[in-house]
DNA sequence: CAAATTTTTTTGACAAATCAAAAAATAAAG
DNA sequence: CTTTATTTTTTGATTTGTCAAAAAAATTTG
């Protein structure tokens, strides 16, 4: 039986909620699912001991839940189908990369196979999508790149903007304003730890001071690496 | 409250067999109802009910049911969407208007209007979808041709097919294969009532036989109006 | 380590959408 | 104008996904 858009959504938050583990710790706590989702964590426990029950995925009560390999390919096609949705909505329909993350959400449910290898096939089977987010292939797999952030980046070094953690609008679109949209070459000048604070140059030499919470969502790699 | 993918789908059913009953009548029987959706007429009844309460239709016991104007334009709002996306499928993405039913089938509960607008512009504010069905506006408004069927046309005269009231793929790729779709050139041979069958000639002087259920889904008009 | 706190699970309830089968109303046939 | 057949509605159940609040387990704190 094919999923239903609930059961993409409860598979899709723990993939990403895997990737983001610390490496000690290998299950997703259950508050932390039902709070990405949105539901009361009574939800969440019901949810997942159905997914345990299809066997998509393994259930340590009061420890936590992960993924199988059919959960997490599953999990990985949702993300291909969000990812791919997205690039097309910038480069086909001229959407902004800052709203169509929303749109994304709806549309990963409803189009076909078919449709999303014509959408591949289009992009010319690209790799990241508008927000530098991994594109899995359609076998679910998906590339691991191990990009610093912008409080463990080296300073004073010119740097490609590769990848924002985030889908808040309002923080794409600062961003935008700002210039720091992906493929942008930025370079960080000082980072303060009392102050809590990361003063970073842009392109066009203007200097911006982010915060490091949010300094920590914009990925980066070295310029010309 | 935005209405559910069901209630769209009950309203889209409804809005279509108005517009297909006899002059005299003007309630849709459940019955009716109930196999378009594919349900049982119980759950039908349910549904129309709680659709009454909504006020998106007028239901009377045992004769059957009818949009009120906001189910109406509702209706009218899932068909635009539903048929803007088939263009756009047809038009943008190079699938055949043989399969992009049901594909949109999925998507217009999906889109935002946002997208909507943007497709509609696009493709140049369309009138007709790829079936000759005409795509109501941002308001709900609807143009109403009064086409002849191939029962119903003059014999022997230059025909153009406009529109064909069949979804169903095989048929579809049939007429495909015929030259028979919307937009070209046709002619009506002879109508033999015992024989239940219209015979056409296409654009390539082929000579085609129809039953008359079939002939009945080939909407035309004269050529050169 | 016992008490307080947090997290998770359980329980009971509910809304949406559906079905099967019984009951009722309507329509058709003799 | 009864009887038969058809259509529609009702009834009782089921599935999926959800919440609120009580109970249980785990964790943190003094």
């Amino acid at each position: 039986m094919l999923p239903s858009s609930t059961v993409e959504n409860y598979l899709k938050s723990i993939y990403v909620a895997q990737l983001g583990l610390d490496d000690d710790q290998e299950l997703v706590p259950m508050g932390q699912l039902a709070s990405s989702l949105d539901v009361t964590p009574g939800t969440a426990t019901t949810m997942v001991k159905a997914l345990s029950d299809s066997g998509l995925v393994d259930y340590a009560p009061y420890a936590g839940v992960r993924l199988t390999d059919a959960g997490a390919k599953l999990a990985a096609l949702v993300l291909r189908r969000h990812r791919l949705i997205e690039l097309f909505l910038v480069q086909m329909m001229g959407m902004s990369w800052t709203e169509v993350h929303d749109e994304a959400e709806n549309l990963e449910h409803a189009v076909s196979d078919r449709l999303i290898e014509r959408i591949d096939e289009l992009l010319g089977r690209p790799s990241v999508d508008p927000h530098g987010d991994p594109i899995p292939d359609s076998m679910g797999a998906i590339s691991r790149h191990d990009y610093q952030n912008l409080l463990t980046c080296p300073l004073q070094e010119p740097l490609n903007v590769t990848r924002v953690i985030d889908q808040d609008v309002k923080f794409l679109q600062f961003l935008e304003a700002q210039n720091l949209k992906p493929g942008q070459s930025i370079r960080v000048e000082t980072r303060d730890a009392i102050a809590d604070s990361v003063t970073v140059i842009n392109a066009e030499d203007r200097q911006i001071t982010l915060g490091t919470a949010a300094a920590s969502k914009l990925l980066v790699e070295p310029k010309r690496p």
